[in-house]
DNA sequence: CGCTTGCTTGACGACGTTCAAGCTTTGTGG
DNA sequence: CCACAAAGCTTGAACGTCGTCAAGCAAGCG
């Protein structure tokens, strides 16, 4: 299978052989978790960055009442943990929310390669930024939007990003997560989910049975959204 | 005046004086906005990068019926724009929510200093990471906290930012934003964040008059809001 | 087969929005 | 220096959305 950090980054620019070498060196040392576990915790200084290579992981933060939030869902091709190359010390979990499996980069090496290769090095600043921009998606539907038009803007923007690694097919794709992790992604309870997911599926712009989810009416969708792709930066360029 | 930047880096690792001279020449074509207008618009390929150098600057979203969400607040140090050296096109507004001094920097005289000077270009990119971070922190109280925490939260949060920066003493800063502004950061309507504030005050926990903050009682301030700073990275450490 | 986990439904109450109006402060021009 | 306008703050009342509680159902797994 293709290295999906390498068909992240290419929809992004163009990489040279070398780069795409580098990049399958850094994504070598494979290692699985089950659903459920923590890949790194809260008070961790990771001294590796993690990429997902199969598998949904989550950013899952604690408040002291138990209450869990969940502040971003990768995908295979994400690198989950680049910032821990500069950050000190995880202020929230990443746990898989399926069976994941993930490289493990010592940091020592990434650092290596980024200053071996400044190109390279900038692209996966890039896909920082690209998390950030994701993030700040995620406020503007958490502020702003109808718990319907989060939900839609949520299935818009994980067809895009699960198509850009090959795991979308004809408007449809695998999203094996529960409605207690998409209540705690859309900051609503699960009994609204549930109602809000029965609102949507009656649109019928939506199927989403069992862990498939299939999109009938895409540009409904996206109107119902007000999802524009450009905060995904979709457009190959020289960065 | 100190420059801003230098503050914000130089309190996350310890910076040579190259790197000073470095920042202080990225630093020297100021510029002025006048408050409520914009930096930079939706839609724009920026060329420059945007540091602010003093007032306050937001990331403003505006949604088809005309509601408006602000994701980011940015005060002096914060490189609003260093994500434009690397993304395609700006999905949001950046604007002055006071009166800003900036100072703007060419791409490519960024991309070169960046190159000759790499642990700068990681401190760069580490400020970029702290953007995601807090990005993370406001997802999480925007979605899991009461309006009374997450008014709170915003209050810590901004405290530290500005300590960091010179601009905060005595638990004490000037925030000259209306309550417009608020409840557009935090995802409320104007009323509520009125009736929220009030809550605030009554507390005794904090003193809001004119444009001037004032914590009375950080730690009962810190235990509402459950604030934890380590996602501000605020340790002086190699990078 | 029975237990656990996740999904679904209903009833009720709380929290936050909307609408509408009055008040206060700030700034501007006569 | 005052008058007036504009912007922002504050308050009340009514409504609606969403959360909580509680229970039943469906599906997967040991």
């Amino acid at each position: 299978m293709t290295n999906p950090l390498v068909m992240f980054l290419s929809r992004r620019d163009d990489l040279s052989t070398d780069e795409i070498a580098a990049l399958d060196a850094l994504t070598l040392n494979s290692q699985d978790y089950a659903a459920g576990t923590a890949m790194i915790r809260q008070g961790d200084r990771p001294t590796s960055s993690i990429l997902v290579l199969e598998g949904l992981a989550a950013r899952a933060h604690y408040l002291a009442d138990g209450k869990r939030m969940i502040s971003a869902l990768h995908v295979p091709g994400d690198y989950v943990d680049l910032h821990s190359l500069l950050l000190d010390q995880m202020d929230h979990d990443v746990t898989a929310l399926t069976d994941c499996r993930v490289a493990l980069t010592a940091h020592p090496e990434v650092r290596r390669v980024t200053e071996r290769l400044p190109h390279l090095g900038r692209l996966l600043w890039l896909a920082t930024t690209i998390d950030a921009a994701m993030h700040r998606a995620w406020i503007v539907a958490l502020g702003r939007m109808s718990p319907l038009s989060h939900m839609a803007h949520f299935l818009c923007e994980m067809y895009i990003r699960l198509d850009i690694v090959g795991l979308a097919k004809d408007y449809s794709y695998r999203l094996a997560i529960t409605q207690i992790d998409l209540a705690d992604m859309l900051g609503l309870s699960v009994v609204h989910v549930n109602r809000t997911l029965q609102d949507l599926r009656a649109t019928g712009m939506v199927s989403w049975v069992g862990s498939t989810v299939s999109i009938k009416d895409w540009d409904g969708l996206r109107e119902l959204a007000q999802f524009e792709d450009a905060y995904l930066n979709l457009n190959k360029r020289a960065r």
